[in-house]
DNA sequence: TGTACATCAGTGAACGCGCGTTCACTGATGTAC
DNA sequence: TGTACATCAGTGAACGCGCGTTCACTGATGTAC
């Protein structure tokens, strides 16, 4: 049953992308291996021929999920750019995206008492955002653009993430609507 | 070994307490019952001589953890109340405390997928605290201030719970600053 | 290029541990007379 | 007011289940000659 090595190598990164959106989905910990193998194809079994243990997956996984985010965002370019992330991440179709999402926003408390190895990943990728965020806010003096971008990535992130523990669909829209006018006409 | 009735119902306070903090400090998934038990001076086979279920007394944890953050908050009164109440929740302190937190910002992730009892008195929480801060900006037109009562709330949950993540102690504090600037000064 | 052997990706059973929950028991409190 | 019995808060052992991890095994791939 051996593997040739680009099956082997296709079949890892199938793990990864697998749990970055299972654990997207469903938490951290709410998800076990089994159900990332399973939901690549595999069984569980064959899990350390890839990985050497669940966090090693958990830091891989949030990895690739903050820099497919950053990809998205930095397409957005020209005058408008800032407008363009910031609609596309506070809205009603992020919130409900169940594929692609932000880790930070979508398991947030699980992150923060994750392993130094994820937490260092994450506070790489959320630097990136901001400093992404900064340049776009050109208009500004580079001390007040880093500022803003601080403020707007906070105010991004507690906004999707309110929008989605709120259990009335209506408040949870006007927590999206109202947040994104805030950071694009303060 | 039967306990007075008075008795009986400090235990159960006394276990909603401890529950609350330790929850808030580890999370949810991560506290045992039998942890909490210990923490409250019991051993964990009594616990359900109080609560049918562990998601009972996680709803009446976080209940009385949003209803204290509540009761804090409306202590500010006056001109100045927004600016206190801002400054109170946006701030190291808040990020530092281990003991009175802000479940929404602690637990986030985890109560999204919480049972329904849970989901529904954290909503109402949150209502809650929109409401007040609607009423505390009082200089705005009502529509106005409903807006931007949803905006704040959504940066300062969103400002304690990045500057948690974060690994560099500069950028957290950084980012509750900025944040909080961005919220009183838009 | 072909052959013999070593390697190793994937399988499925099993292990061990933690945790929510249950249960028999104890003895102090509550209640009925 | 005192007495006899019922109740039930708290204890600690035990159960059952899920999950991360390990392991023996299989057979296709990789490698050495």
């Amino acid at each position: 049953m051996r593997k040739s090595r680009q099956e082997t190598a296709e079949t890892r990164e199938r793990i990864v992308d697998t749990a970055a959106r299972e654990f997207g989905q469903h938490g951290i910990a709410e998800t076990g291996l089994a159900d990332v193998m399973a939901a690549a194809g595999l069984t569980h079994g064959g899990f350390y021929k890839h990985f050497d243990s669940k966090e090693h997956l958990v830091a891989e996984a949030i990895e690739k999920s903050l820099d497919s985010m950053w990809l998205t965002m930095e397409k957005a370019q020209g005058d408008a750019a800032l407008e363009t992330i910031v609609k596309e991440y506070v809205s009603r179709t992020h919130r409900d995206n169940t594929q692609e999402v932000c880790p930070v926003a979508a398991l947030g408390s699980e992150l923060r008492r994750a392993d130094e190895r994820t937490r260092d990943v994450v506070s790489r990728g959320i630097l990136r955002v901001i400093s992404l965020l900064e340049k776009r806010l050109s208009d500004l003096p580079p001390k007040e653009a880093k500022s803003r971008a601080h403020a707007i990535v906070a105010a991004m992130v507690g906004s999707v993430f309110l929008s989605r523990i709120v259990t009335s669909t209506k408040l949870s829209d006007s927590i999206l609507r109202d947040t994104r006018d805030f950071i694009l006409e303060p």
